[in-house]
DNA sequence: GTGCTTGCAAATCGTTTGCAATAGC
DNA sequence: GCTATTGCAAACGATTTGCAAGCAC
């Protein structure tokens, strides 16, 4: 549970990952790569507009979905549809497993999980399927709602 | 692909599930379980009210999600957060994993697939969590929407 | 200067809720 | 008869869209 903060980025290594992947370099692009790169405990848009906004006065609601989806879309970060509730961003886009605790409504990384392997589709009648994104979640209760009960 | 199909149940052993279950019997009920214990195909609820309210005439719209809710809660039938524009429901409440096809947005059971196993959490510092559920997804194009590019 | 991005306001749409009428037991 | 369920209409809330103004290059 300590991957939530990676290590700082600077305006320039921000603007060129954004030009790496052909999207065009703007003040709340650059903040919002920076935060969901930044920030691995796989906030919902109006957690980051929350959070961005007091730095960030003009920028939008509206910004905040739209370029999320945007990166996402890109690669830059993964959409967790983990409930029904709301989307969730996660900037860390390596495969990996989710806890999700339905008492707290916090979402932990699963430390070394193990994804299925894919390949098995091929293996079980499922040939000329192609996968592009996987994902592992579980929902119960973490350690501290469960000793507060 | 083969286990959309389960075979028909007879409004006794309708009834009987519903009362083992707590739940009050009445006709809404009676068919919308019937529905998603037949049918594995994953529909949403618009697809469920759509399939019933012409031998339904009285049918909501409203009860179908309401009643899918709480067959969900009452373990009848578990609902699927595989993205974030409609829930799906799934007769069938083993773990299992799921496949759906971003082309035709079918959503294909995983024949024999293993999902991972919920003991590992203990061996990677997550002990005190206890899980309540396992949703293994995928997402991909399916076979026949390759074919088709 | 041209085109892409932003941000406001309004629309959208899946889902839930309030409540009076009705069905179950 | 009393309680639980239904279904309509309205509310809700997260997300998307239209469009005029502003920024990037």
């Amino acid at each position: 549970m300590d991957t939530m903060f990676q290590p700082s980025l600077s305006d320039c290594q921000l603007k060129e990952i954004l030009r790496d992947h052909n999207l065009t370099v703007s003040q709340p692009r650059i903040a919002l790569l920076r935060y969901i790169m930044q920030n691995y405990h796989h906030p919902k848009a109006e957690t980051v507009f929350h959070d961005l906004r007091p730095d960030n006065p003009t920028l939008s609601l509206t910004t905040v979905y739209n370029t999320l989806r945007l990166f996402a879309e890109n690669g830059l970060c993964s959409m967790l549809t983990i409930d029904d509730k709301h989307v969730y961003y996660d900037g860390d886009t390596k495969p990996h497993g989710h806890f999700m605790c339905v008492g707290c409504g916090r979402i932990f990384d699963i430390p070394g999980s193990i994804m299925p392997n894919a390949s098995k589709l091929h293996e079980n009648g499922m040939d000329g399927f192609q996968v592009h994104e996987m994902h592992y979640y579980l929902k119960g209760t973490c350690n501290e709602c469960n000793e507060n009960i």
